[in-house]
DNA sequence: CAAAATGTTTCCAAGTTTGGAAACAAATGT
DNA sequence: ACATTTGTTTCCAAACTTGGAAACATTTTG
C-alpha cells in the first residue's frame, strides 16, 4: 500500500491558504513576530530546570504565581522588564541586545 | 567667592529623599527598569542618523508617524516586536539576546 | 493507585504600550 | 527675517501585557 507524502508547504497552503491571502499572511506575520517569545520562553525554562527550581519557587522570587511563569515559558509575548525580572531571579544579572554591525545595547 | 559643591548622591537625597523612602525607591526602581528603553532609543537614533534618514522617512518604512519614532528614540518603554520592526527597517535584519552563561537567543 | 505536587489553560480586571492628531519648539534653508 | 522642515509633547482611544483565581491535566511520590 503506497502512502502519499506531503511537504510542509503543501499542508500549510491547504490549512491556511496560499501566501498572499489574508489568513495565510496573518499566520506568517504572527510566526515571525512571536517567535522571539517562544525562544525566550525556552531559555527561561532551561535556566530554571537546570537549577532544579519549580515554577512556584521561581514565581516566589519575583512575586508572581505559577500561572504567570508557565505563560512566560510557553512563549506568550513578554516585555523586556518582565523578562529582566525573571532572568535576574535566575542569576542572570546582565544581558545585552546584540545588533550586529549596529553594536550591542546593555539591557539590564 | 567660594562655591559649595555637592555630590550626585547629596542632590538625589535632597530631591527624592534617602534610599528606603517610598519616593526614592520608586525613582531607583524606574531608573533600573526603564534604562533599557533609553539605550535602545539611542541605538535607533544613531542608526537612523548615520543613514541620513528623518524620523518621517523611517516612520514611512514601518507605517507610523513622526511622533511614534520620536517616542521610541526618547526612551519610552518599547516592546520587542516594535523594536524589531524599526531595526529591520534600518537594515538590521537579525538580532540576538546575549544572556552570558545562559546562552544567546535569536530575537528576529 | 491514591494523594500531592507541578504545570497548563481560560476568564477576567488592571495597567501599559501603541499610535495618531494637533499644538509647540528647534533647526534648516532661502 | 521668514517659511519650511524636523523633532517633541500632550491628549486620547485601541490594542496588548500582566497577573491572579480556579478548573483542569500531568507528573511525582508515598
Amino acid at each position: 500500500m503506497a502512502m502519499n507524502t506531503y511537504s510542509l508547504e503543501e499542508i500549510t497552503d491547504e490549512t491556511f491558504g496560499p501566501i498572499g491571502t489574508p489568513r495565510r499572511d496573518e499566520i506568517e506575520r504572527r510566526l515571525a513576530e512571536e517567535l522571539h517569545a517562544y525562544r525566550i520562553g525556552e531559555a527561561i525554562k532551561k535556566a530554571r530546570t537546570e537549577q532544579n527550581l519549580t515554577q512556584k519557587e521561581l514565581g516566589e522570587r519575583i512575586g508572581v504565581g505559577r500561572a504567570r511563569i508557565s505563560k512566560m515559558e510557553k512563549g506568550y509575548n513578554i516585555t523586556i522588564p518582565s523578562m529582566s525580572r525573571v532572568f535576574k531571579a535566575l542569576g542572570i544579572a546582565t544581558a545585552s541586545l546584540d545588533l550586529g554591525s549596529a553594536g550591542k545595547v546593555a539591557l539590564w
